[in-house]
DNA sequence: GGCTATACTTACATGTTTGTCAATAGACTC
DNA sequence: GAGTCTATTGACAAACATGTAAGTATAGCC
């Protein structure tokens, strides 16, 4: 053996195994490391180091697979639009429960408080960005057709007038704005109020019967 | 005249009149710059130079008055915590409609919902600052209590039975957080939903009588 | 085994940002 | 006017962030 022909003198680096991803996989947990932190620590939290650290690589191979940072915050964008989409729709998609409007928007509350989304979707919007792209210029539409398809089913079969569209709008923009304004400062309000974990559960139950109520009433 | 003493060759610098202000108003302005661009560009928009140029100072003056960056912004939070709760008592104190807790609500909403408040609160809480801090611990408190006596009052008046102290806490979160929700995603859902500033205007008018509703309603 | 493509790394360049320091200049008192 | 206090400044320092360049290692393919 002897010396090596690679001479190594004093631990002069032991390279470290190299781990290579696919660039899918790569991409991905890069996406997911960054929204991490950025649900954490909000936008000062997402540093090209900070982010690279959390997925053990090094951050120019960041840089490889989304160009620059704004690249990434583009993709970053671009996904968290896609899933909130995905999530909102599959939401109102529950079928089975059929005609309670008031269970369908209390799933969307859900989706939309969750706090990674709603944050990092604040954050986007806090910043600026998101302004020009497209966001969600449909799918608040979509929405809304599709409550106000269920409430005119409703009202058919129950032979009551059929309900005004901006009524319903109204309610979704409702249930929209509490429910990222509860992801954001919900958990500091209910502690405030020394509201406990279920207390939020209650709030939104509650929520879910006042909708309800109205939507009873008819407008 | 010949070469005076401080020869001035060629424009070395006009020293350019300096202004001096109270280090009261000096810290004024600052905060001032600092909320102004906090709320136009997000919590990245916060740099000693920006804020330094819209005040015309140069940054050290800022590090004089506030020791660091950190503390300028916790100055700022603590400033946005007075304004709002002064802000937020203020709408409750205002007296003669009396009975109409519905009004008094609408105000909450209004004074909540200012988009540089709402957004430098936001930016704080997506941060993570403000979590140890006095935050409004007893303001939610307090304008629970308002609200409440009012009601009480109320349905003495109307003989009545009390209401519950719960109801009037959820109604207080959920103008809270559609407020919040709504001065950080408002515009967009709007503009989502083609809906013109007029909408916007309805919308909370909408709110306001839906809160109405369910006051009546009693519970 | 050798070849190619590309994910990944180290080292460096560059710009930007917070923070320090010594000096300067208004405002106020005597 | 002289003297003091301190708000303010310009020049510099140090840290940090993004981005570049060139080489290295791994996976797939022949």
């Amino acid at each position: 053996m002897s010396s090596a022909v690679k001479s190594e003198t004093s631990t002069p680096k032991p390279p470290a195994k190299r781990v290579r991803r696919t660039a899918e996989e790569a991409r991905r947990l890069i996406l997911d490391a960054a929204e991490a932190r950025l649900a954490r620590q909000g936008p000062e939290g997402l540093r090209l180091q900070d982010i690279a650290r959390d997925v053990g690589i090094s951050h120019p191979a960041i840089l490889h697979h989304f160009e620059s940072r704004e690249g990434l915050v583009r993709a970053l964008i671009g996904r968290a639009n896609r899933q909130l989409r995905d999530k909102l729709l599959s939401a109102l998609d529950g079928d089975g429960e059929g005609s309670d409007t008031a269970y369908h928007i209390g799933h969307v509350f859900e989706a939309l408080s969750d706090r990674g989304t709603a944050r990092l979707l604040s954050w986007l919007l806090l910043t600026g960005r998101a302004s020009d792209e497209q966001m969600e210029p449909n799918v608040m539409r979509e929405i809304v057709d599709a409550i106000q398809a269920r409430r005119e089913d409703h009202a058919r079969q129950e032979k009551q007038p059929a309900p005004d569209r901006e009524d319903t709008l109204f309610i979704a923009m409702l249930t929209a704005s509490a429910a990222f304004g509860e992801a954001i400062v919900g958990r500091q309000l209910a502690e405030a109020a020394g509201l406990d974990r279920d207390g939020l559960a209650r709030f939104r139950l509650w929520f879910a019967r006042m909708i309800n109520d109205h939507l009873d009433t008819g407008k």
